[in-house]
DNA sequence: ACAATGTGCTAAATCGTTTTATCTTTGTGC
DNA sequence: GCACAAAGATAAAACGATTTAGCACATTGT
């Protein structure tokens, strides 16, 4: 060996070991236990103001990281978060969440382990067991669409919060306050004076009999009837489909739009909307002064479209910065906490 | 306590402690040393074929799993990479890299950490110190859009490679073959039979000036040039943009229909391309029968319009596969490797 | 003068693995 | 019979932190 015995210098052919504790100790003419106290800064120490100072500066010249897996190992904890969810990382449509959730974790010094499941229950199970080897400090479930979801058994005492969903094995959850959602887009059509001429887009049957199992849309619904019985008013019409792409919102739109002229157009989600543009337009139709339209979600193409479509924003961001919040707080049997929906106007209503 | 002494037995009011390799052990009557070589598969030991059934029906009966952290001081890997990132998790642009490397790693039995830095070189230092800290097996850097990129200094002996970008530090990377993809493009619209009334949308002499360090766009348009001088084709005109956005498409094209009705427009990504049809529309102008389109990306748009649009893919997805694969073959000083970029080929284009 | 109290620090155990060195049997060849 | 090897296992030392218990010395009160 070429290299030097002093372990500070550099060593040109070892393999340049990480510097430890005892490395620091040793610069500061302390002990480990003295320096482990000092650099992870523990109120009621006896150490000297000196011995403070040496230990610290030792750290900063020699570069000192602690070792994350000695500390886990002690410890059991190890500042890292498991991001577990079906589709969320993989796809555009919800990426708001993960979005929100690294930026606070990073906020609270954690870092972010994310796992994708597929909604296969076995990896479900695999993505857990891969987090808990790992002495995760607190699991977020993430749901593509909020919805019941079914995890397998897990330790009681590992903080969790479902994001986007609901479990019974998870009480706490994060979702967006739908309800309320979906009356403030019948509300943004009543104030616009809207009072006939309205069509619902992309109403299920299915759905809103709970055989199919999203509490998400059921709860929008809910809040649009709601708010449409308050106001007095009702749909001439409802389009019905299962599936919302934009494809499915051009073609329930031109079909109907060959015997009707509606007024205001309220679409259930912005991908619905999509598709009802382009139909409106092959039809000679002008949005907003022929045909106004609301919808939900705030995807990415609402801004894209001219003129600019006026949505329910889904908030997947704040809920994602809600979820690692709440994991963190140890007071978290918080139960279900609902997050605002905002509506954000563009140009797609315009007054009746 | 209340806690009854043998450890295999479940404590009530304990907090029911995970089984350990010494758990293991004792119940298969051996040492946790056998146990040890036993489950960890280790090839030219020499405990008997009783020996290898008992310690692994004690721990498929304790449902032992062992501690990473442990594991992770003793041999120095984790099953855990890094993906640091500028801005891919936390936008829908580029989701498909992260997508592809989440894909690949748990099929290499591998899990990640996924940072984001914004671009920040505060946060990208922060976020290499907090993966190195954690000991992760390797580190993919990736860009948003493909640049060279500044790391901070880091342990030679760290797997790296870069994802969508290059940078002096990182000599292996994973890059779109923009300028065959360049060339796709034009060819597309050659084999067509276009050869006047060419429109190229979104060229941006600063970027091919390399004003901007954007190595992606420069080797595009590279591609476009070289294959039309090949066929000794011209466009018409070049509608200049920096930015890239649907609405400078849509006023770039407008604009230019007041006085030109061309054959064929290239536009330089899908969002410019998604302008353009609303500029057309509004003209009155049919896609693909009056004017045909290509375009880069295949963003999610691509699939909404209509007639969907014809593009040349950025192989997102296969990128983050390679990037791990990359990361996890020793053998990777294999400088920049491009990955092809497939036309997909939909309704904008039709024969001139 | 001596117990009691404080002050500043350290030795050593511990977390749960992996790995090296070694130990006891048993069989084998000569 | 005896050396020697092979087979089948184990003890103990790492890995790098945290934490408990306690040591040595100085100060104080009586």
């Amino acid at each position: 060996m070429l290299c030097d015995q002093t372990p500070s210098t550099d060593c040109i052919l070892s393999k340049k070991k990480r510097v430890t504790l005892a490395d620091v100790a040793r610069l500061a003419g302390l002990s480990t236990s003295a320096a482990s106290m000092i650099l992870t800064g523990r109120p009621d120490t006896r150490l000297s103001p000196e011995a403070h100072a040496r230990v610290h500066e030792a750290a900063a010249t020699l570069g000192y990281r602690p070792n994350a897996a000695a500390r886990a190992l002690r410890t059991d904890k190890t500042q890292t978060l498991a991001f577990i969810s079906d589709h969320i990382a993989t796809t555009r449509f919800a990426s708001g969440l993960i979005r929100g959730a690294l930026a606070e974790s990073e906020a609270a010094k954690q870092v972010m382990l994310v796992l994708e499941t597929h909604g296969d229950p076995a990896l479900e199970t695999r993505a857990i067991d891969e987090a808990i080897d790992r002495q995760v400090d607190g699991i977020i479930f993430a749901a593509m669409r909020s919805r019941e979801v079914f995890l397998p058994e897990i330790s009681a005492n590992m903080p969790m919060v479902m994001l986007n969903g609901t479990s019974k094995q998870c009480p706490t959850a994060i979702l967006p306050d739908e309800f309320n959602g979906g009356r403030a887009a019948v509300r943004l059509l009543a104030e616009a004076g809207f009072s006939e001429g309205l069509v619902l887009v992309g109403h299920n049957a299915d759905v809103e009999e709970g055989l199919f199992r999203s509490e998400t849309v059921i709860r929008r619904l809910d809040g649009i009837r709601t708010e449409m019985a308050e106001r007095s008013l009702s749909f001439d019409d409802e389009l019905s489909s299962w599936n919302w792409e934009p494809e499915n919102g051009y073609k329930l739109v031109k079909k109907y739009l060959k015997h009707e002229r509606p007024k205001a157009l309220l679409c259930l989600n912005d991908r619905l909307a999509f598709g009802a543009y382009q139909a409106l337009a092959e039809a000679g139709l002008s949005i907003p002064d022929d045909t106004s339209i609301v919808s939900f979600d705030n995807d990415e193409l609402a801004s894209y479209l001219r003129p600019g479509l006026t949505t329910i924003a889904l908030p997947h961001e704040t809920m994602g910065r809600e979820a690692v919040r709440m994991l963190l707080d140890a007071k978290a049997d918080a139960g279900a906490q609902l997050v605002e929906m905002e509506a954000v106007v563009r140009g797609s209503v315009r007054d009746a």
